[in-house]
RNA sequence: GGAGAGGUGGCAGAGUGGUUGAAUGUGGCGGUCUCGAAAACCGUUGUACGGGCAACUGUACCGAGGGUUCGAAUCCCUCCCUCUCCGCCA
């Protein structure tokens, strides 16, 4: 949410902003309601000063024993006005948070602006010397192998689920638990563990609702969501708290399964693990200091690329031009890895500094010093990472021609076995 | 799911219609005393919005939202949450 003041302030930016990032929100109203509401709380205030100080003088003539039957009815009127206005500003402060809720928050300084992934910056590459040249993707190396089953997953869920199987399923234990120990030895995070299940005001707080509704798991008996990834319930931790400002930056890590209905992207990079309603990953979440967020930003893409590093991955860094750049983020960079066998490029993470837009939607406050006013905090998450298409690259990578699957160096001490092959 | 109790300031805890933004305690901050500290004593100690260049000032906030009333922390309604007991259950 961007701040009201703001939005007055700078109209213009923030109309262009809204082109610039693919949204629709209809800013132009905002200043008419705003002159409204300001000029109702002028107005409602008289009068229930008016009433206040009455409300003394007819207290004191009961205690005096005196008769305040006359500034009881000349009250009367004043007490029915006050309700009509407080009614209208209600009404008017609502209608200003629902244009509000629905404006994107601004783009850093150095996002361009651009409609697509085509316009998004390239800022890095790495590990070109594991680029390798595979026959085969994913999906035949893993049905192989009998370590996912995709088929059972549909049979059992619908298309979007699988199961892992056998060494496939401690592969994917080994791959959360490395990059959990890996953030919490090396980067500082505290982990948390969080419920999967969230209620509708964490998700407005993270900025999912109002606009993401269709693409959540909504259980409506009971009015929760299935969290389309840890970032809600760990950010939404803090919810309404104000932070001490000597323990920031605050760094969490957690890991969760993240559940997305995907509406209406079928018919594109749908097969196998390419895009699925339900995947695993370890996601980080950053509480800073708003003059300390973008170097905090720089750090927490550092700590997603150590992992992939450490997995020996291909992999390149870019920068999401405006167009692509989520909803409620300022700035996002994507981690892709090189998938041999979709000769493509596959997101894995997504490290974003949403400055103070979740912070004052969730009310998640700090005080720069001792006695002075506290401020909206900056929120940042990164995923660190999503597994199912670093599995991918995985197969593909380090399949050999005999069809056995070499486990990542890394991952060994926590799979206990180092190959995959056929009859395992 | 059934029965009951309760939600007040950082925390604890008074307050059942009229100078109550809220007693009191405690914690925090500042000070006096002290070589220093403790104790004691004195002072101070919330947030949001509006107006004002500012000092300042107005309004609101006692779980949330409605209602009654000239006036609500206090009465009524709805909802949320916590706790206790019973039932069910991994």
């Amino acid at each position: 949410m961007l701040d009201l003041k703001f939005i007055r302030d700078n109209i213009d930016a923030v109309r262009l902003n809204i082109k610039n990032k693919n949204e629709s929100a209809d800013v132009d109203q905002i200043p008419q309601l705003d002159e409204k509401r300001r000029s109702i709380i002028q107005e409602v205030e008289k009068l229930k000063n008016l009433r206040n100080v009455v409300s003394k003088e007819i207290a004191q003539l009961k205690k005096d024993g005196q008769n305040a039957d006359d500034k009881i009815a000349s009250m009367k009127d004043v007490s029915d006005n006050i309700k009509r206005l407080d009614d209208e500003l209600r009404i008017t402060e609502e209608q200003i948070y629902q244009v509000q809720l629905y404006i994107p928050n601004m783009t850093g300084p150095d996002v361009v602006a651009g409609k697509s992934a085509a316009d998004n910056q390239i800022i890095r590459s790495w590990g070109d010397e594991y680029k390798k040249e595979v026959e085969r993707n994913h999906i035949d190396i893993a049905t192989d192998l009998a370590i996912i089953d995709f088929e059972r997953g549909a049979k059992v869920s619908g298309s979007g689920f699988a199961f892992y199987r056998g060494k496939g399923a401690k592969l994917e234990r080994a791959l959360i638990n490395f990059m959990l120990d890996y953030h919490l030895d090396n980067h500082g995070y505290t982990e948390l563990m969080s419920p999967y299940l969230v209620n509708e005001k964490s998700m407005y707080g993270t900025g999912q609702l109002p606009k993401m509704a269709e693409d959540m798991y909504h259980a409506q008996e009971d009015n929760v969501y299935l969290i389309p990834t840890a970032e809600v319930p760990i950010t939404n931790y803090h919810y309404d708290e104000m932070l001490p400002n000597e323990k920031l930056p605050i760094k969490y890590c957690g890991f969760s399964p993240c559940w997305r209905r995907e509406a209406g992207s079928y018919g594109k990079e749908v097969r196998g693990f390419l895009r699925v309603h339900q995947f695993n990953k370890v996601e980080m979440v950053n509480f800073s200091r708003p003059d300390k967020s973008w170097e905090q930003l720089e750090i927490l893409l550092s700590e997603a690329e150590d992992i992939v590093k450490a997995l020996k991955l291909h992999y390149r860094v870019l920068r999401l031009c405006s167009g692509d750049t989520s909803f409620a983020s300022s700035m996002t960079y994507d981690i892709e890895v090189w998938s041999p066998g979709e000769k493509n490029w596959l997101e894995v993470s997504s490290c974003s500094n949403f400055t103070d837009f979740q912070g004052r939607r969730a009310n998640i406050r700090f005080r720069p010093e001792p006695n002075a006013k506290p401020e909206f905090i900056h929120t940042l998450n990164g995923s660190g990472l999503a597994t199912s298409r670093i599995m991918v690259a995985m197969l593909e990578q380090y399949t050999d021609s005999d069809n056995c699957f070499h486990v990542p160096e890394a991952l060994r001490k926590y799979t206990g076995f180092e190959t995959i092959s056929k009859n395992d």
